[in-house]
DNA sequence: CGCGACCTTGAGTAGGCTCAATGCCGGTGG
DNA sequence: CCACCGGCATTGAGCCTACTCAAGGTCGCG
């Protein structure tokens, strides 16, 4: 009855990164290799000590373990120092949907701080490292540094600009369209974080089952659907790298406004 | 080729809801009515005393104006007082998928805080008041006071969250799934704002294509669902109000997760 | 070598889409 | 007063996109 049930296996590793195995600090954030990149804005001296307060420490969570379980609480909030991770919900009979990707500098577990339990779930796609928060600190936070409580409303105001943009995917666009769409967007955030080697290719280790739950597909589907990019020569996909060899192309497929893409953040 | 294109005609009224014609305050802060209702927090009374230095004004739009236009960058920010509209985009060849309904409380146009364009429109359901804020007040808020910035992200987290449910609906969800879904989400939300006589009972001036667009259906298969819906009493409909007949086995349908639904908001 | 994780492909089905008409108001103008 | 029109709901018919079921195939690993 059901119709595009993902019909994927049992999690490999239900483990749960916990935050008790935090690591105390191990990257100060004065030398975070994230501030370098123009993508984000320079903090000044008040705010770099204060976040340094804030963080407390570090978690290294491997490939397939869980950051946040739906319907669990967190005490923690993170932010992505390294990897990626995706973000998703699922139906009681297993449906998944995956809502987005979480890239490195994303802030993650914000909805925690304002509902008793976490409506999604989060599992990492690659070994990462996050920046540990305890919740309380965000009020102080807010309290104290008006600047720094302006960027995580930017943030979040920008990953539901995010969503947007998928559910508009996922609602209205073809099978074609959502695959060209969300490989242009991967490629995009890719670039901004500096994860890809070039703007063509992004390295991301996911399979195409994550594609299909991302954009609302049956497995087959997908697999046919990025088949027919590929043989067009439109992008090319392996071992979990895919490169796109036509971005006009693709673009135009997806209907993706390019020069909405380009637009720096910041 | 597209499927599932909103055969719609032009909108009738493409009138813009202009800010300059807000009228300077007519409602006072103290006596607003929204905080009246428990699902919003009450401020002190330096907190009041900000709001209403924020507030510049008042705007009534007719139903049908525009109150945010993709691509066009707007100055303002609004508090929606009373009335209804909808959040929407547009493929370029006119398909459209609504994103999220605003109710009073909600506040609009926070990304263009955050963009230099508006991502997406916002059209008045019916007649509707505004609270009128300038961009810049934003900042002033964020810097003098906590609590509300704090709110302020609070709100931006939840609309996040009623984005997600959304997404999980039109990308893994079934037709009647999708519409049980959507009803009940309707009914909670005014029924939250005191909008609904019964808290089975929702008054909102949408029609079908409304619901299609929200749900990424088509009208026709729209309207089948619903009658579907209608024909086994669970709900009824008529001239833009409708009504829950059987809340269980609407929630059953909807896989629609009840005791996460009545959870209080603050 | 066997197993598990993933990708591919074929075949048949069905949920949802398009096209096209019809019916039902409520408003408007002759 | 009535004809007409526009906006909306409804229904029938036929089609097609995307789904399900079911095999393989490949590769890496214990």
């Amino acid at each position: 009855m059901p119709p595009s049930r993902s019909n994927r296996t049992a999690p490999k590793k239900p483990s749960t990164a916990d935050p008790k195995d935090a690591v105390r600090r191990q990257v100060p954030c004065e030398s975070c290799p994230l501030r370098k990149r123009k993508v984000f804005r320079r903090f000044t001296a008040d705010e770099l000590a204060f976040v340094k307060t804030f963080k407390t420490g570090e978690l290294t969570a491997e490939a397939g373990s869980m950051l946040f379980l739906e319907g669990a609480s967190s005490a923690h909030l993170y932010t992505v120092l390294s990897g990626l991770a995706f973000r998703y919900k699922l139906l009681p009979d297993g449906r998944r949907q995956i809502l987005n990707y979480c890239f490195p500098g994303d802030f993650l577990g914000l909805q925690g701080s304002v509902m008793e339990e976490m409506q999604h779930s989060i599992e990492a796609l690659s070994d990462m490292v996050l920046c540990v928060f305890q919740r309380e600190g965000l009020w102080r936070l807010f309290e104290t540094h008006a600047g720094l409580s302006f960027d995580v409303t930017w943030l979040a105001a920008r990953s539901e600009q995010i969503l947007d943009q998928q559910l508009l995917s996922v609602g209205r666009r073809s099978a074609v369209e959502r695959c060209a769409h969300l490989l242009l967007h991967l490629a995009q955030r890719a670039d901004e974080v500096g994860l890809s080697s070039s703007p063509n290719k992004v390295r991301i280790p996911i399979t195409q089952q994550h594609i299909a739950d991302t954009l609302g597909l049956s497995l087959v589907h997908t697999n046919r659907t990025l088949g027919q990019l590929m043989r067009n020569r439109v992008v090319r996909w392996k071992e979990h790298e895919f490169e796109i060899l036509n971005r006009e192309r693709l673009a135009e497929l997806a209907g993706y406004d390019i020069d909405l893409a380009v637009r720096p953040l910041l």
